[in-house]
DNA sequence: CTGAAAGCGCTAACAG
DNA sequence: CTGTTAGCGCTTTCAG
């Protein structure tokens, strides 16, 4: 095997000082021409490479992003990783990602370890652990230390740090909104995301565009786990007679259609099914879903813009909440108006 | 803001020097027990904790791995990556992801960053592009550095380094195998890895279960991207009489069977369809898929583990290749026997 | 049992 | 224009 090229080496290699050679490779003006094209030559016939942990412990940088996300198998993480991914090395820099799971303890293992690497900026969508008991010491920790960080998609407004978020409530509003238009009056909303901002905001968004409509129809809400949920909406099925259903993520609303075709019912003839997430399934599956569209990759994106601008000005400021639209995209799960 | 406690910070609070700082913390036998409790009590108040990159320094030891995979949106490395960080976390290891891309050059560039960071080892899975250029300069030089290299999935025979793959061949012997068993004489095979070192296993799967079972039946393959996939497909069954098909992924296989339907075709009914990768699309399309199951997550957990082991033990070996066996879960897209 | 000192690879102030 | 030196935070001989 063969060891790493180091500064130290090229620098025996042509008779010359480290610094020299430091100073050659990052083009400082106090460094001739002449030795600039030597070094740099002899740097890539060495195949040189410069350490960036030794770089980082001394200049305090690693042009690393920490992410943490509670779950990848979901396609709307997977996609705003791919949105961050680009960005990120757009910028120079690379992602440490770990999966929280869901698991509060997770998520502080994972802050841990990427305080530990010194990322130089920490985003993270929180586990609904973490919103259902609100702990947020291990949050505060990190800001308290000056790594910036901002939260994305699940974020705790308790928390003075940027974040980027879906319009959820909007989402749900234009969804139930437009099930009203089709002419749907019995709308159920099913969600498997109690205990979350996001869903909180999402059954706000239906409650209101119904009371909008006609203040005398009656919210109608499941609350269930994808595991239980045939169990959980067949039942709800058989004692309340429903046109309509919003449910609060792409599994949801494929689980249902299965259900709601078990009990006999068609989509979009007696059922209409909106769900959120525009993923894979909902665009292929039969008939395709009606779906509330979250900017997977843009949120991404806007994520790491964040993170670096805070990164290269680290003054304080009022956090900051970047609100993304979602866009409801009209398939074949709904009437047509 | 507070700035970081150091080794230097919790020795100055107790006036001891640094280095039996670092030896009390490390449970070292040369420092008394009373010291030592004294250490790491004044460690928890501070907050201590080790600052990894000058640990990575000295020791040439991170405790990370790095990744290189073609695609995350993909089902299967989704559930690899899941798989890798589980046996990663559970051995104090952390994972730097890298996306590909299917980029030959982003690969390049990923793995050279890898290297910058100084990660421990390097698991990848190849882009469709490395493969069929067979350009492994890059990965060569990996090794020569001495840094443990585990190919996954996509592997290339040519280089000297564990593997493990998906007994590709025979999970498409199998599933063409029980499409004849339930009466199928004419089943096509249609594939979007054209040049993949897996593509390439299904497809000789494929042929050998049918010579197999009678050599007069003759392979039909449709080579085809998941963009053209409903043109393709449906010109060829215009052509081509068919009863059954294969299709080398989970997309392809529901978008095959939207095609079937566009063209009268009733599934399993008039086609039987068989995919593989067994994700949420083929569990709860409508008919539920038949698919070949690849054990992803062992698949990420046997690649970390075989990573773990070459770098803890750094004497060389013949490249070892573990092949996981695939499982045939039989759904509503296929007759039953 | 505790401490001093060297060094991992790099950067940057300071001399020459 | 080039070189010397100190130091980032840590581990690890080697002395005391």
């Amino acid at each position: 095997m063969a060891t790493k090229t180091t500064l130290k080496g090229i620098a025996e290699h042509l008779n010359l000082s480290i610094s020299t050679v430091s100073k050659a490779l990052a083009d400082s003006q106090e460094i001739s021409d002449s030795t600039k094209l030597l070094v740099k030559t002899a740097a890539r016939q060495l195949k040189y490479r410069p350490n960036a942990m030794a770089r980082g412990l001394k200049s305090s940088r690693t042009n690393t992003l920490g992410v943490v996300i509670p779950n990848i198998m979901h396609n709307f993480f997977a996609k705003v990783i791919v949105g961050m991914e680009e960005e990120a090395t757009k910028n120079g820099y690379s992602l440490v990602t770990c999966i929280s799971n869901e698991s509060l303890e997770k998520e502080k293992q994972s802050l841990h370890m990427l305080s530990d690497v010194s990322v130089d900026a920490i985003i993270i969508s929180l586990t609904s652990e973490t919103q259902e008991t609100n702990e947020i010491e291990h949050l505060k920790d990190i800001l308290h230390y000056d790594i910036p960080l901002v939260m994305f998609d699940r974020a705790n407004s308790d928390l003075a740090c940027d974040s980027v978020v879906i319009n959820d409530y909007k989402g749900a509003y234009d969804a139930t909104a437009y099930l009203l238009k089709t002419g749907c009056r019995n709308i159920a909303f099913l969600s498997t995301l109690n205990n979350t901002s996001v869903g909180n905001k999402r059954l706000s968004g239906y409650q209101a565009a119904l009371s909008d409509y006609d203040n005398t129809l009656v919210p109608k809400v499941v609350y269930t786990k994808l595991t239980s949920l045939e169990n959980d909406l067949g039942t709800f099925i058989d004692n309340n007679n429903i046109d309509g259903l919003i449910t609060t993520d792409e599994s949801s609303a494929i689980y249902s259609m299965n259900t709601l075709r078990i009990k006999g019912k068609q989509v979009p003839e007696d059922v209409s099914v909106i769900g959120f997430t525009d993923g894979n399934l909902a665009r292929n599956y039969f008939p395709s879903v009606t779906t509330v569209k979250q900017q997977a990759e843009i949120m991404g994106k806007k994520a790491v813009q964040i993170a670096l601008k805070n990164l290269n000005n680290k003054e304080q400021h009022e956090p900051v909440q970047e609100v993304i639209e979602t866009e409801l995209v009209i398939r074949n799960s709904t009437k047509t108006i």
